[in-house]
This record gives C-alpha cells, structure tokens and sequence, in this order.
DNA sequence: GTCCAGGGAATCA
DNA sequence: TGATTCCATGGA
C-alpha cells in the first residue's frame, strides 16, 4: 500500500543535487525528472515541483513503517540547512560558489552497514559501475520489493551478503575488490568487529580507527562511511581525486596536482572549515564535478 | 592502445 | 612515516 508526504515550502531541498551529488548510489532519475530509490525495505519516489517560487516536494511509496517519520529522519530534515550555509558562506567566495551550486543538498541518512560495502566498491571505480555492482549484489542476494509494477531490491544484509563465496563475489564484477567485501563480510558477521559498538560510540576518532582495521576501507573510504551513514560526522574530510583537485586548484597552487599532500589538505579544511568540513567538502566535491 | 575512476594493501626506503 | 607499485573492470 502506497503512502504519502508532502512538505510545502521545502528549502534546501532539490532532487538533483540530493541524489547526484554522489553520497548514493541507489537513486535514479525518472523520466519526468523525479528519482526513485530504494533503502531498508523502503521504495519511494522524490518529486519536486516548483510552486509560487517555494519548492514542494512530494515523496510517495512504499514504506516499512510511517513515511512521515522515515523520510523526516533519512533525508536530514530536522536540520537547518540554512543555518549551516550561511555560516559556511562566509569563509570565503569560493565555498559560496560551491554552496549556491549546489544549495538543493541534503546529507543522507543511509544505513552503517550499506555505506561500508558501498564505499569499498567504491574504491578506484567510477559512479555508474559502481552503482552497477551494488544493484547486481542487491539483486542477487536482497530481497525482491514491487512498487508500481517494477522490482527493486533491497540491499542485502549482513547475513544474507555472508553465504556469498569469493567466486560468487567475483562474478558480480568487483575485481580486486571482491577479496576486501568478503572479508570485511565476514569480520562484521563474526562480531569481530561491531557495528553497534560503532553506533553508541561518540569519539569519531575512535569509530574511525575501528573502521579502518576492515580490509578495503582506507582513510577516504572511512571518512566517506562516517560522513554519509547515520553515524553522521562532520568533522571529517574525504579525500578523492577530485577533493584534492579543487583543494590544490583553490588554495595550493602545486602544478603537480597529484603530489599534494594530503595531510596539508586535512590540515589546511580542518583550519578552514572547521566542525562542518565534511558538508564543506561535499559541496566542493559536487561542484568541481559537475563543473569539471 | 591508453587513460581514468569518490583508493587500499603490500612493499621498500 | 613516506613514496611507489600493483590491483580488475569497463567506458571514453
């Protein structure tokens, strides 16, 4: 049974920049320009019409609970967003730039476990494989959701993403990368490492080092987990080839792009932008993108 | 054929 | 610690 949220007058709220902006990879654009998604068992659609200049935006699916109270918490809407860029604004005309871009984003509120696989495959892949890999994993070991005569489905969990076998992972395309799910699959299944423990820990710090005795997950892939999960960090700064091309392009001039140092571009975001550097670099990173 | 992709692990100094 | 090299795959 399908339900129904409207919120009118939304800010900081636009489909493209939401979805595109590469924290998913489980969303896409409809032909009448609205995006369909699924996470948990939830499949809902995300349109967005322009009204008296205010965008209403109409979410409609089917949900393992009240819409109203999934959506509210999956697409951050308890937060100020404004707030947020305003304050990131004044820093300096580059981040505005960037910020009025890319003003339509929201960072997701996306499952612990989703985001450590999804971001391991991740690694040294591009957008459109990677997103590739993930729906041939959901549909080969999720489970099977109908909304509107189509099947999406569910990312797999922990336990039904453990009976897959290094030779069944390998036939789903990940390259080298099959190794590192199977064996992160296994360290979390086994409780070696906890994803609960994870939850209730409030030092970043410690979340990340925990992180990062996974195999697959490095720095950036760590910090990616922390900032797009629902463990929800600001204070971290993901480092890709396009976060280190706008960094040296706007503030450290090296000509050998790929020589910067990335301790001087940690060091240089956390000095710049402070508690809110990961929003920061999200708005960067959409930006440099985008606009190449 | 070559280069590149939201990097990480292994190796070596 | 810090820098190099290798790693699968597919699209441009």
């Amino acid at each position: 049974m399908e339900q129904k949220y409207v919120i009118n007058n939304c800010k900081s709220f636009k489909v493209k920049d939401v979805f595109d902006c590469g924290q998913c990879f489980r969303w896409n654009e409809q032909e009448d320009g609205s995006y369909t998604g699924i996470f948990g068992n939830n499949v809902l659609n995300v349109k967005q019409e322009l009204v008296c200049d205010e965008y209403k935006i109409t979410i409609s699916g089917v949900c393992d609970g009240d819409i109203e109270e999934i959506s509210r918490k999956y697409f951050d809407l308890d937060r100020n967003y404004e707030t947020i860029k305003d304050s990131l604004s004044k820093i300096d005309e580059y981040l505005a730039e960037s910020i009025k871009y890319g003003e339509g984003i929201r960072i997701l509120n996306q499952d612990l476990w989703e985001m450590i696989i999804s971001f391991i495959v991740s690694a040294n892949n591009n957008i459109p494989r990677i997103k590739g890999i993930i729906n041939r994993m959901s549909q080969k070991y999720g489970k099977k959701v109908e909304f509107r005569g189509k099947y999406y489905y569910t990312f797999p969990t922990v336990d039904e993403l453990s009976i897959a076998s290094k030779e069944e992972l390998r036939e789903l395309g990940l390259g080298f990368r099959d190794k590192y799910i199977y064996e992160t699959t296994k360290k979390i299944k086994s409780g070696e490492v906890s994803l609960e423990k994870m939850k209730n820990e409030n030092n970043t710090i410690k979340i990340r080092d925990e992180l990062l005795t996974l195999s697959g997950v490095g720095p950036k892939v760590a910090d990616c987990i922390l900032l797009f999960s629902t463990l929800k960090r600001f204070d971290v700064f993901p480092i890709d080839v396009w976060v280190r091309r706008v960094m040296n392009d706007l503030y450290i001039h090296n000509p050998k792009e790929n020589k910067v140092n990335k301790k001087e571009i940690e060091q240089l975001a956390k000095a710049k932008f402070g508690d809110l550097e990961g929003i920061a670099q999200q708005y960067l990173f959409y930006w440099k993108r985008q606009n190449n």
